[in-house]
DNA sequence: ACATTAAGTGATT
DNA sequence: AATCACTTAATGT
């Protein structure tokens, strides 16, 4: 139950207008606020998700992983977004089959998923939304599809510190080379390297634990 | 001062 | 484009 007048204005901010009175006030009722540092895994491969997570506040990376750790980044999520592979999961009851991990210090709502079916019955606001969510979440899919089946690294690379920077309104982007590589599915040496090229064509500034862009 | 972790580099596949 | 093996640089204790 969310008391706090603060925290109800926030969501009412942040995802009011995307649902009627009637709605919201059960949104009140059952949602629960979720602060989450950065860094944090919020859902793990293989864990039962018992949650919608809406993001209020920040934002969340959701990557595919295999057993041994390997990453590939898939695509993001920020505020007045939910998971996709969530609602999956939530439908079928089934675990899940993705990670996310919060890309900033974050403010989740979260719903417990027993409300997911009476609620998509009940209000056409939400069917749509999730319906709206899904179409957003397999757009961006294909465009990250599109990124490993057709550009090259070196391209892909641009296009994910872009994004990063855009998605995180800085053009300082805090992550060692190791962490760009696995969410590229590469290797450290080699995003180093493609990074010092793009350091001496001037598109960049490269210090420890961070890539400085120089505009867009 | 030393250990640890991040980043740079040549050579090889 | 990846991996190995090694060097150099930055940072924490």
């Amino acid at each position: 139950m969310i008391e706090n007048e603060k925290q109800k204005a926030l969501i009412k901010e942040q995802i009011g207008f995307l649902f009627e009175e009637a709605l919201l006030e059960e949104i009140y009722s059952v949602g629960r606020i979720k602060k989450v540092d950065l860094g944090q895994v919020i859902m793990d491969p293989g864990e039962e998700v018992q949650f919608i997570p809406f993001i209020i506040e920040g934002s969340l990376k959701v990557s595919r992983e295999n057993v041994d750790g390997d990453e590939l980044l898939l695509y993001y999520i920020e505020s007045g977004d939910t998971c996709a592979m969530t609602l999956q999961c939530c439908v079928t009851k089934s675990t899940s089959s993705i990670k996310a991990t919060a890309m900033e210090d974050s403010i989740l709502l979260t719903i417990p998923m027993q409300f997911m079916e009476d609620w998509m019955n009940r209000y056409a606001s939400w069917r749509q939304y999730i319906l709206e969510s899904y179409h957003v979440r397999i757009s961006e899919l294909m465009e990250t599809i599109d990124a490993i089946a057709f550009m090259r690294l070196d391209e892909r690379l641009d296009k994910y510190l872009k994004d990063q920077a855009k998605l995180l309104g800085s053009l300082e982007i805090n992550h060692t080379h190791q962490q760009i590589a696995e969410d590229l599915h590469s290797s450290r040496v080699v995003i180093s390297r493609l990074l010092k090229q793009m350091e001496s064509k001037g598109m960049i500034q490269l210090k420890r634990n961070k890539v400085i862009l120089k505009g867009f």
